[in-house]
DNA sequence: ACTGAAATGTCAAGGCC
DNA sequence: GGCCTTGACATTTCAGT
């Protein structure tokens, strides 16, 4: 699929603001609504846009320490990691997890209350996979950016 | 602001599909469709919904190349740290930026269209940044998981 | 891609536990 | 304080051009 300038703007808008009405849309890129209607459901038909989410303050619901666990496992063979990758995948507090090139093979980014909830995690979730090598741990002191728009 | 087990899964809804109508949001909660718009405005105005994003496939729009850079500065008085801050919060291809504990001061997320690109990014965005020390980046070979929802 | 109209959704008002 | 029902108004969605 290839986009011209009108669907880019399109495609920023709804990731700064999905809550916009398509009249909204249709002023800020001089359209009639029926034509930001029909290329918002081109978008989404041909998987360009995935979803639209709600997006929450982690503060507010008292997630605010972030960490992120590098892993490395003992054995790579594809069974080990077929099985990592599904339960790491099940774990709540794990928001994300990346297969990554270089010293370790894992890097997730873990949401949970503090500290104390943070050893919890790693003593009775985490490090109760099997074939866990090392884990090497760090904390984010401070979110500069964090952003789920992408530039197009 | 305290959650009782209705909040609680609305938050949930809404992060998973923010575009449920609130009469359907109405059915699964068993709720009159004002009282689940009222429970939303609440949460709205107490900002622990900041807002409402479309989210797009990466691959679609030819970012699929996914990196993560340590970056340490050489200097660490107050002025650089701001000024790095600001200055990478405004390159459209790092989509989160981290102060982080440990080895290296900051994690970034990257993303762009290719290697090339990505050579690009470090050679004329980061590294232009007065004051970088050393970086080190790893490359994402698959993305395991990769959520937004937090568990309430 | 636009106009126009039906279907559907949002949101405010008033009343009831 | 939180819930419900009702009704006005706005938006989405689709046909016809």
């Amino acid at each position: 699929m290839t986009f011209d300038a009108i669907d880019k703007k399109l495609i920023s808008f709804l990731q700064e603001d999905s809550k916009q009405t398509n009249k909204e849309l249709s002023n800020k890129l001089n359209l009639s609504v029926t034509a930001v209607y029909e290329r918002i459901k081109k978008l989404e038909k041909e998987n360009v846009i995935n979803k639209y989410v709600a997006l929450v303050n982690k503060e507010k619901v008292d997630k605010a320490f972030v960490a992120f666990c590098h892993v490395k496992l003992t054995r790579h063979s594809q069974d080990y990691v077929v099985k990592f990758e599904k339960e790491v995948a099940n774990i709540n507090e794990v928001l994300e997890c990346y297969h990554l090139s270089g010293d370790y093979d894992y890097l997730l980014k873990v949401l949970v209350k503090d500290m104390v909830a943070f050893r919890e995690f790693m003593v009775k979730k985490l490090t109760n996979i099997d074939h866990i090598g090392s884990t090497h741990s760090m904390f984010v002191i401070n979110e500069v950016k964090h952003s789920t728009v992408i530039n197009v």
